[in-house]
DNA sequence: TATTAATGATCCATAAATAGATCATATTTG
DNA sequence: CAAATATGATCTATTTATGGATCATTAATA
């Protein structure tokens, strides 16, 4: 059963997807292209690209990525070489960490 | 009319998003967070926390951002006041762009 | 200035994402 | 080693995001 729905969310997040929003926006013009061709080039509706410039967060994902990577702006300011070389550093990472988090629910006796 | 539906992601998107994913995996390790614990402050459930580590690209944004923003990921290398900044910084640029691209599509009879 | 078309907004039908439950596996720790 | 439980995977009902169409507005340019 799907939740009631009434999702919040942080001023961080909000205005972290308003900045990518407004990064693509800004890229898309510079680059003389319409809504409707880069919505095209994605496969995307130009109803989501409108969205997802507004900085709205109920968009999948990989839309807003996949926009952000056709006119060419950066996450974490990296280049796909980069951004590989970071993938793998914290995959290794990753592999040091514990597999399994442990909360100890039950209160044992280690008072005696 | 939705459409048939079948996307096409490029390898920037993917590792992006495998990156972040993996970023906020390693993060709630970090803290000791329990899947199900970070979930819960997220407001998701925790098989929706699973796929955005794992770094699936059909979750959306919102719920990322705000996972990441829970764990201390920063998108972008800013905080949030730094973030505000950039956010006007960006609504500035977009004041100067053209409000509309024009593209001509009409031949127009100009050898003459 | 007149014309063209890009943008913004809204509405609807439908495909898809999500919550929640359950089960098996295997890791952590006493 | 044994017990406890975190994690991963899967399935279903249902909420929700998306595509497409339409319309009004207005910016850009010949």
């Amino acid at each position: 059963m799907p939740k009631p729905i009434t999702r919040t969310y942080s001023r961080y997040t909000h205005e972290a997807s308003a900045l990518l929003g407004g990064l693509i926006r800004a890229a898309r013009k510079e680059r003389k292209l319409t809504a409707q061709e880069l919505a095209d080039r994605a496969g995307i509706s130009r109803g989501l690209l409108q969205r997802i410039e507004k900085g709205e967060l109920k968009c999948e994902i990989g839309s807003v990525f996949e926009v952000a990577a056709i006119v060419g702006v950066k996450l974490f300011d990296a280049d796909e070489t980069t951004l590989t070389k970071h993938l793998r550093q914290i995959e290794g990472k990753l592999a040091l960490l514990p597999k399994r988090i442990k909360t100890r629910k039950k209160t044992i006796r280690d008072d005696f």
